[in-house]
DNA sequence: TGTTGACCTGGAGTCGACTCCAGGTGCCAT
DNA sequence: ATGGCACCTGGAGTCGACTCCAGGTCAACA
C-alpha cells in the first residue's frame, strides 16, 4: 500500500500543508497515521476524503457540513434522507443567493448604463442616495 | 436643526448602537458631535450618510469601498470616473459569482432529482465522490 | 560534519463586520 | 436618595477557514 507524505499531498491536491494539518486538527480528517519519526503517512483513503472535501467545498458546503457528509459517506445505507435534507437546504440557500445577486446585477448594470449616457452628475451616487 | 441621540438612530435605521459607534470608530462616519455630557448628537446629514451606507451594503460594497464612495459623494464633480470604475468592478464580481452559483444550483438540483428517483445508494454522495 | 530541506508541534494572528463587556456618568421619576 | 435607563469609553471576543510562527527533529547529501 502506497504511502504519501504531506508534501506529496500538497502536490496532488493543491491544499497547503498547513491546511492539511488544520483539517486534522479540527477533526475533519481522522488522525492520519505517523511514521516512527512522527511524519504523517497518508493513504489512498485519505486522498479520496480530501478530494471529496474539495468537491463538496465547491458546492458551497461549510467544513462543518462536510464533516457530516463524510460521516454519512462512511455508512451510506443510513444516510440517504439526511444527505438529501442537507442538499436540499443547500439548494434553497443557493437559490436565494442567486436571486439576490441577480437582482443586484441588473441594478448595477442599469446604473452603469445611465452613467455612460449621462453628461453631468453621477447617476450611481445619486441612485444610491435616493433609491 | 433637529438632533438625534443614538437610540433614535437605531429606531430609524435598524442599526445597533454598537454598530453606529463602530462605524465612527473605523472612520466610516466622521466624528459625530457630542453634547456637553458626551452624548452623541446625530444630524440629518448623518442619517443621510447612514442610509447611503445601508443601500450600498445591499449592493455588496464592503465598508472600505463604501468609505470611498462616501468621499466621492462629497465632491461629485471629481468622482465620476472613479465611481464608474468601482461600480463596474463590482458588477464584474457579482456577475462571476452569479454564474458560479447558478452552475452550482443546477448541479444540486440534478443531484436531488436523481436522489428522488433512486432506490438504493445515495447518488449525492456518489456524485461528490466521483465527479 | 555540516547544512539544507522537509517535516513536526502548539499556539497566535488574519480578515470583515460586527457584538459584547465592565465600569462609569447623567438624568429623570418615585 | 434611590432606582432605573440610556448613554459613554476602551478593549476583548466572535465567526470560518485558514495562515504564519518559533523552536525542534530527522534524513540525505557534499
Amino acid at each position: 500500500m502506497k504511502l504519501y507524505r504531506i508534501g506529496d499531498i500538497t502536490n496532488l491536491t493543491g491544499l497547503s500543508a498547513d491546511t492539511l494539518r488544520y483539517y486534522e486538527k479540527i477533526g475533519l480528517l481522522p488522525r492520519v497515521s505517523r511514521s516512527v519519526s512522527g511524519i504523517r503517512q497518508y493513504e489512498e483513503r485519505d486522498i479520496s476524503r480530501l478530494r471529496f472535501i474539495q468537491r463538496a467545498q465547491k458546492m458551497n458546503f461549510s467544513l462543518a457540513e462536510i464533516g457530516d457528509l463524510l460521516k454519512m459517506r462512511e455508512n451510506p445505507q443510513h444516510a440517504r434522507d439526511e444527505v438529501r435534507q442537507l442538499a436540499s437546504d443547500k439548494l434553497a440557500e443557493v437559490e436565494e443567493r442567486v436571486n439576490e445577486l441577480d437582482t443586484l446585477r441588473k441594478e448595477l448594470q442599469l446604473l452603469l448604463n445611465l452613467c455612460r449616457a449621462s453628461e453631468d452628475g453621477c447617476p450611481i451616487i445619486e441612485k444610491i442616495d435616493s433609491k
